[in-house]
DNA sequence: CGTGTTGTTGACTCAATTCAAGAAGTGTGG
DNA sequence: CCACACTTCTTGAATTGAGTCAACAACACG
C-alpha cells in the first residue's frame, strides 16, 4: 500500500542512487506522519526504531540537562534525513527531537534499512559520507563554543546563513529566535543584544524574521575581531 | 617490503574482519613513524592522504582559534585509529594532530585504503560503527560543554576515567593536566582548583599524575548538584 | 644545578547569565 | 472587530562563574 508522496525521499542524497527494488523494499514499511508545532517525535534514550526523512517544516535535536535547561543540537530543515546517525549499534537516540512548526516526515523502520545497508556498498558508502559530514560540523560546534565569544558565535551564525556570493544579502529565520540562540550557545537574551549591537553599528538591518546583511565585509571582521574585546 | 610490525594494526576494530589480501594491500603503502613529544603529526586545512593507527605514546587532536588558543577535541591513546573519519569527501583535516607524548604510529596511505572500502562491505559497516561512536561522543561534548558547569565537568572526567564497578579508584593521568583541561573545555588554572576543592572535600586524594577516588558516590552527586551552586 | 616546563594559588576582571519588567506579535472566541 | 490570553522578543540592572594576570612552587632534564 506504497503512497506515491513516500518518493520525496528520493530528494536525500542518501538514497539518490538507489535501486528501486532497494527502494520499494525501504518504503514498505515507511509512513508519512504529522507532527504540530512543539509535539516530540522521539526521545534520547529510547530505542532507535525508525529514522526520518523531513518533508517539509522543521525540527529540533536537542538534550536536556537534569534541570530542564534545553540545548539544541541540530535545526532540521526540509529535504535531510534525521536519526539515521544511529541504525547502528542497536543504538538509542543521543538526542531528543521535536517539531519546531508543523511538520510532515517519512518514518523509516530502521531494521528494514539495516538490510538494505548491509548488502548495498553504494548506499553504506553515502552514510558514510554522511556522517563524516556531521562530524566535521560538530568539530566545527565544539571550537566555536570553546575558542570564541558569544558575539562571534552570533555573526558567525548570520553569515553561516548567507547565499553565498559578495554584497548584501537577506535571510529569513524559519525558526523562532529562542531555538537559534539555543543551536549557538547563546541565551536568549544575548542573541538579542547582539543583534542590537550590529543593528545599531549599521552591519544589519532587523525587520521581524527577516535581516538584511547591509556590510558583508565588516560583518566578517567583526566575527573575527572586534566580538572578542 | 612489508614489516611485521605493521600488523598490530589488526588490534584496531577497523580491520579485524579483514581478508588477509586486502589487509596486505592496506598495508603495501603503510610504514612506521616516530613522533617526539609535541611534534606535529598533520595539520587542519591539509589534505588527507593518510590516517593513523596508534602504537604506543599518546596524541591530541586540537583546533586553534586565529589567536592561537588551542581547544583539544580529543586525546588518541594506543590501539586506536585518528584521521580516519575524514578518508571520504576527497577530505582535508578538520583537527590538528601532535604527540603529546613520544609516540609511535602506522601512518596510511588513504587512497589504498579507500578503495578496500570500496570494495569491502564489512570494513565500511564496520567504519559507519566508528563514525558513529565519534558522533556521539561529539554530541555528549557539546551538550556538557552548554549545560554543565567547570566543576561538573572536571568531575565527569574523573568518573569518566574510572573502571567500571563500584567503591575506590585509581587513575593515572598519562598526559599533562593542561591537555585534559583543554580536552574538558577548562582553563588549566580552573581544573587545578576544582581538584584542590575535591581534595580538601574528601572526595579524592592527589599525588602527582595519580589520582585516588575515595568516594565515588559523592562524586556522583557532586557532578549532578553541588558543581551547580 | 641552573633552565625550562608544568602545576598551584591568589587577587582581580569581565562576558554572559539571571532576574525582572515590559513591548510586540499571534491566535481565539465572543 | 476587539479584548484577552499567550507566546516570543527586547531591554535594563544586578550577579557571578570562570577567565586573566601574576607570582611562585615543584619537577624534569640535560
Amino acid at each position: 500500500m506504497m503512497q506515491d508522496s513516500l518518493l520525496v525521499v528520493r530528494k536525500a542524497a542518501l538514497f539518490a542512487n538507489l535501486l528501486p527494488e532497494d527502494l520499494e523494499q525501504i518504503l514498505k514499511n515507511a509512513r508519512v506522519r504529522q507532527f504540530k508545532s512543539h509535539e516530540p517525535i522521539f526521545s534520547a534514550g529510547s530505542e532507535a526504531r525508525a529514522f526520518y526523512f523531513l518533508v517539509s517544516g522543521s525540527v529540533r535535536l536537542f538534550r536536556l540537562s537534569p534541570q530542564g535547561e534545553e540545548k539544541v543540537i541540530e535545526v532540521i530543515m526540509p529535504d535531510s534525513t534525521f536519526g539515521e546517525g544511529v541504525v547502528f549499534l542497536g543504538g538509542r537516540y543521543p538526542v531528543h527531537a521535536a517539531a519546531v512548526t508543523d511538520s510532515e516526515v517519512v518514518e523509516l523502520a530502521t531494521n528494514h534499512f539495516s538490510s538494505v545497508l548491509a548488502s548495498n556498498h553504494d548506499t553504506a558508502l553515502r552514510m558514510l559520507a554522511g556522517l563524516s559530514t556531521r562530524l566535521h560540523q560538530l568539530i566545527q560546534d565544539v571550537a566555536s563554543l570553546t575558542l570564541e565569544s558569544a558575539g562571534q558565535r552570533v555573526a558567525g551564525y548570520l553569515l553561516s546563513q548567507c547565499p553565498p556570493g559578495g554584497g548584501q544579502a537577506a535571510i529569513h529565520m524559519m525558526i523562532p529566535k529562542n531555538v537559534i540562540a539555543s543551536r549557538i550557545g547563546v541565551k536568549a537574551e544575548t542573541f538579542s543584544r547582539v543583534l542590537a549591537v550590529l543593528r545599531s553599528g549599521g552591519l544589519i538591518h532587523v525587520a521581524g524574521n527577516d535581516i538584511q546583511i547591509l556590510d558583508r565585509e565588516a560583518l566578517m571582521r567583526w566575527r573575527d575581531g572586534v566580538g572578542r574585546p
